[in-house]
DNA sequence: CCAAGAGCTGAACTGTGGTTCACTCCTTGG
DNA sequence: CCAAGGAGTGAACCACAGTTCAGCTCTTGG
């Protein structure tokens, strides 16, 4: 015997792994799923196609991983946004504070958003995509939860109404994401749907005294 | 010459054009598009594969009248049951009644609706779901336009809360819609969202008074 | 320096459907 | 009854990505 994989190739392989996911997601990032073909991929990251197999079974599994990290980098942003209030913020304006994040970063990164809200994926994909509206909604359904508790939110259903948020971002964010749709005015979209968040947990524009 | 087509050709042509039609919206109701390839289509319909595209210059084409169709039928039914109630009724009763016949009817034909809303599709046909999410949003953007016009709702960005709520539907069923997903209570599902459209629209459960 | 083994290469392969087209079958007007 | 022309047929075609694999290169331990 001779040869022994050590911590340099290791970390070289490693490295190589890291290129092909980075390459995919500036592409995924710049054009969509369209854009990510595994030539496409591997010409990016300067690799061979074959490569590519050798670090992921599949495309799937590959746009998968390029999709959950994507994913979780932006539910973590979201929810920094949200922990950066004290715990002792009220619930309301701890979920602004999550929707304005939600809204701008989406903004700021249109192609990406889409592709993590709306473009259509296979399958495999979809499924993390779930995970990903869950995770948002976790963020939600634990601010108005705690709201519930302290009695500042009416009782509601909680997981239902961080769904219903979830979508409501989502879908109030399509038309402007859409790669030619008109682009409006930021900071009116920002007050419109966090306005529409409050009131929906709320039950009203300013907390009812 | 000779040959002319007449009523009664033109009748069968439709017919079978029909034909095909009501085979692809079947096999889309019953497996989603993943169903519908052109062949399978072609075979329920009773008709060979090039028949298909003697109607239509591409199965996009096809698939996208058919997605027109069956979105527009569900939105017609929506706006009946808005319009059912009188004019004089409150915004957030008819909001209210809007909601609850996209849920009941999208939880009716769950496959349907999962592949109006959410199913991916190549982007002819989705350029046809914005459509059909823009005329659910017209709904409600005219009774909540009335409602703030009539007092009896705060002022808002009519278009923005409408698409809100669309997304708010949607998201919160496609849990319950995905085809794998275990089916929670409908009427609780109903009650839950049409508080929470309530809520977001009015600002308060009840009217604030 | 060499043998062994791992990573890398990229051209060739493959499988899946959408699409085509040469042909047959009908219908129509003369 | 016949010529003209459209409807319908379905097997063959093709395009396109994803995937494979035989050969090559580089690293390691002796």
């Amino acid at each position: 015997m001779a040869y022994r994989p050590t911590q340099r190739t290791e970390a070289r392989r490693a490295a190589t792994r890291e290129r092909i996911v980075g390459a995919a997601h500036e592409l995924v990032a710049r054009g969509g799923y369209r854009e990510a073909a595994v030539a496409a991929v591997a010409a990016r990251a300067g690799v061979a196609t074959g490569t590519v197999y050798r670090h992921f079974p599949s495309k799937a599994e590959l746009l998968t991983e390029v999709f959950r990290r994507a994913s979780q980098h932006e539910v973590d942003a979201t929810r920094a946004a949200v922990e950066a209030l004290g715990p002792g913020t009220p619930a309301a304006e701890r979920v602004a504070a999550g929707a304005e994040s939600f809204i701008r970063r989406a903004l700021r990164g249109r192609r990406l958003a889409w592709a993590l809200l709306a473009e259509p994926v296979d399958p495999a994909v979809e499924a993390e995509r779930l995970a990903f509206r869950r995770a948002y909604a976790a963020i939600f359904s634990a601010v108005v939860a705690d709201g519930i508790t302290r009695g500042e939110l009416p009782a509601q259903d909680v997981s239902l109404t961080a769904a219903a948020l979830v979508g409501a971002l989502g879908e109030a964010l399509v038309g402007p994401l859409s790669p030619v749709g008109a682009r409006p005015d930021e900071d009116a979209l920002v007050a419109g749907l966090v306005a529409f968040c409050q009131r929906s947990i709320t039950g009203s524009p300013e907390p009812c005294p």
